[in-house]
DNA sequence: GTTAGCACTCAATCAAGGAGAGTGCTAACA
DNA sequence: TGTTAGCACTCTCCTTGATTGAGTGCTAAC
């Protein structure tokens, strides 16, 4: 069987008008919904055949149809599939320059949270595939020193290390100065093995500092990469009934604040990276056991080249899928914007 | 009507039963329950007699009793006035010594809530009687400097300035200097104006990058101090129907999330502190307006002096004071240890 | 191919009727 | 005088059955 025109239309107006109410819909409610002019009796007859392909179905015998996931994929890809829309609204909400980038990723998940009434997240940049801007040792008592990383985009990262000995202002500065002038401007793929060696035969005596710098270097950007997610608006979802019961709801709520549970959902989102870099996932296809009656919708975003983070809005299967994806859309081209400027 | 011995025992054992069960009780079930033997006739007297007097209520005519607000008050005062029980599980599960606050904070509040099965925060110990151990400022790149602030405990803050003239490399390395030999071992209200300006002063041209550091210490301490707050164990208030129905879950995960909405109790937590450092806030007597109908149980934490942190636990007002009291003192103790080794 | 009509199904709602738990009160007992 | 047994009463909860209404599938007519 296929999709004609009119089937298509029909199951336009189911799911549309299911995307409303939340009611599973009847034949007699898109008879008068559509300019189709149908009869309800007809509508039934098609409604059978779009069920038994796969698009809709029952709740029970005497329910009307809600949408199955094979239904909204069907409506989401349609619907990416058409032009672009403009985008101007919520354009000045989104803050003065910011220096720390965690204000800033607290405060966009927030608003967009408010906008669109979803649970949202937001990952920070991810950074490995950035540049080194700078290092820096201080003594910070007899046994400790600090180590300070800044990474391209203003990221910073501390780092107290543990020595034995104490070390002098002069082998800090030398060490400080070897550091720099060797690993500036590197990413951290960059940094190989043999300029380790070089870099910890010029150190002489102190080269376990120079291997327990770059160990930390590497550890602490790779430690809160996958834990840097902030999210909002949790309950939200207590506003759609079908999410809100205990189990599930404890279940999200559980997902939402333990955040590594998000990190799949950030790495499968990185991976399967289409043109827009927008993505839906609907019910089974998220990659989060706990959101499989949701929908998820994610989108990537740059803060110049190689900072790549994700977005990610949580809702139910009915979310209003238009006002979602164009307000990330329009969040995208801010979050560019924002970086061009921080860059001047 | 005086509260005598017998109905100090049949309260007790009503409370006892309610925390176990969740249920109202009946004359019945104490009547079996104590070892007073006495018929489910004599208990109804008396509990009519504690009614009276404010401690139980019934929730509708023909069920049983359920202590009041009142009820609890008396319960945990009394529990509280008795002499501490013996302290010894969860000694091992805190953790190998943690450089990173943060790090710290997350595992204890997670701890925490698996053990109790609440709900449960931590507050970052607050700064501002504490005493600067360390400043560091570092070119980033022509235009921005970066500070980095030590305080004690190992608590680290950074912050971006803008500078409007490029520094060289002497000048950073003399207001280095200036700085951390005027602030250094100097608690944030012992920086006073005569110490600022003697610095500028010596700082000759760059007396503006001097402020500007002053300020974002000052800044960036006072900005972070009531926000640190960490969370864990949301989902736990699902276990208890009397607070898992939607419009009050939805109001309690959203105070969680926002967590600015937990200062006040941080701030009450402080005030109106006690000797043990334990407070016990029943229904109303919560500064936080969601957890009316939870009970709040809260520890001061102390790492070295001044530096105070607030410790809550919440759950639903049959919770088991005791044992959630039990495990913050213990906590207490342990946070102590942690930071007498870490000053070693 | 479309529609009207009818029989059928099922969830949701409501009222009625018990069952069960628990109470208050009274009268008897030690 | 304090305690207890017993009984009538109250109220919630659960079950049951009837009703309603939305919606369907099927068939026959247009």
């Amino acid at each position: 069987m296929q999709l004609d025109e009119r089937k298509t239309k029909i199951l336009q107006a189911i799911i549309r008008n299911y995307l409303e109410t939340g009611e599973p819909v009847g034949s007699r409610t898109i008879s008068k919904y559509t300019d189709l002019n149908l009869s309800s009796a007809t509508i039934r007859n098609e409604m059978a055949d779009l069920e038994e392909m796969g698009y809709i179905l029952q709740p029970h015998t005497s329910a009307g149809r809600i949408p199955s996931d094979m239904g909204y994929r069907f409506y989401v890809d349609a619907m990416m599939a058409e032009k672009e829309r403009e985008v101007d609204e919520m354009k000045e909400m989104l803050v003065e320059r910011q220096d720390k980038m965690e204000t800033l990723l607290k405060q966009v998940v927030k608003v967009l949270a408010q906008n669109t009434q979803y649970a949202t997240m937001i990952s920070a940049p991810s950074t490995h595939r950035n540049k080194l801007k700078f290092i820096q040792l201080s003594r910070v008592d007899a046994s400790h020193i600090l180590a300070v990383i800044v990474i391209e985009g203003n990221v910073i990262k501390n780092n107290i290390l543990e020595v034995n000995e104490e070390l002098s202002d002069e082998t800090l500065l030398k060490l400080n100065i070897l550091l720099n002038t060797n690993l500036n401007g590197l990413s951290i793929e960059e940094i190989n093995l043999g300029m380790i060696a070089t870099m910890k035969q010029q150190a002489g005596i102190h080269s376990d500092i120079v291997s327990e710098v770059i160990d930390a270097v590497a550890q602490s950007i790779k430690a809160d990469e996958d834990l840097e997610i902030y999210t909002s608006g949790t309950n939200n979802i207590f506003r759609y009934p079908e999410l809100a019961d205990q189990q599930r709801a404890s279940e999200l709520i559980n997902t939402f604040e333990e955040k590594q549970q998000l990190t799949g959902l950030v790495q499968e989102t990185l991976l399967d990276e289409n043109s827009t870099g927008i993505q839906v996932y609907i019910g089974n296809e998220t990659p989060v056991q706990s959101m499989k009656d949701c929908s998820v919708v994610t989108a990537t975003y740059e803060l110049g080249e190689g900072m790549k983070g994700t977005i990610g809005i949580i809702g139910p299967k009915r979310m209003d899928y238009d006002k979602v994806i164009r307000t990330l859309r329009n969040l995208q081209n801010q979050l560019d914007e924002l970086y061009k400027e921080e860059d001047k």
